[in-house]
DNA sequence: AGGTGATGTGAATCCCGGTTCACTTCTTGG
DNA sequence: CCAAGAAGTGAACCGGGATTCACATCACCT
């Protein structure tokens, strides 16, 4: 807190004028980010295409944004929070879940994609992207990615289209 | 601390004549438990059949694990811990992945699955698989699940066999 | 100008639980 | 049976950092 004091340019005893405590100033702080970050990816997910080629866009954003902003993305995806602050990472984890489950339920009235659960493969496409992210993202793995950026997101991208896509041979 | 020990049956300092700190203590612990799960899905990616049919057994058995002993793999998944013994849960996730990864490699091998890269393919089953499933297990979420716990397990194992698999219209 | 409430200040307080340590008790090899 | 070291004890210590609060300053209204 003195130090996030000392960046703003008050005193430590300020802050608690408007937050009650640090555990909901980081709270809101992470909310707001994070609400950007969800918004971004909406834009994404909407428009008049397929529900693949939405879902590869949805994907292409989360992927761009986070290696765009790569400590940022840190701390929204894997960063050790006070509890609080993991409490409204739940609600962002499941804000993009939801998006998701949106358009998979799309894909799936379209005949696009095989009858399955929306609401469990959105929450697994999450886990894929999060964790497939979060190896190159960590702050101190700073060994160089194994991948060329763009082929590094063409290959999620493609795990993400087949996760929820029929397959050839059953 | 006091906890540990009271529950051990022991003095605090006691504690600390095996172990240097309360972080190596729990990542010891960790460290330990987490060994068994993986032997446990290390045995379960062996033998003879297709690289499909040992994935399906993985993730089987990663999930009937897993809700058979929900905080314990709440614990292992996603409790918040310290640093040290996040760093024990990074190996753990790693582990798994590279146990994946081989499993992966040998089905591009076969031609049961499309050229990909497998480590990236196995993180992001592992990060599939660990959403999906903390969920269900986070302590305090009672609210009955959704989906009944054999179409639940199927449903998974589907995503993840289809993630790694051919699609039918590219 | 004067009063009143909101806002700012930052050194002091307070709390918490991990860690220490002087002492006791057990174990083991000679 | 006796050192001498290992292991056990638990009350007290201690550090760090979030939070407080008595006081100063500001903004705004009458």
């Amino acid at each position: 807190m003195q130090i996030v004091a000392a960046d703003a340019g008050v005193a430590t005893g300020t802050i608690y004028r408007h937050f009650p405590s640090k555990a909901e100033l980081f709270a809101t702080v992470f909310q707001r980010v994070a609400g950007q970050e969800v918004d971004a990816v909406a834009a994404a997910a909407g428009g008049p295409d397929s529900a693949a080629i939405r879902l590869q866009r949805v994907a292409e954003t989360f992927i761009q944004r986070a290696l765009a902003a790569p400590r940022l993305a840190y701390a929204l995806l894997a960063e050790p929070v006070d509890p609080l602050v993991e409490a409204e990472r739940l609600v962002f984890r499941r804000t993009y879940a939801a998006i998701l489950a949106d358009l998979v339920d799309d894909g799936i009235r379209q005949a696009a994609f095989p009858p399955q659960s929306p609401d469990l493969s959105a929450t697994a496409l999450v886990g894929l992207l999060a964790e497939t992210l979060v190896g190159p993202l960590s702050p101190q793995a700073a060994d160089p990615p194994a991948l060329p950026v763009n082929e590094f997101t063409q290959e999620i991208v493609a795990l993400c289209l087949r996760a929820v896509s029929a397959r050839s041979h059953p």
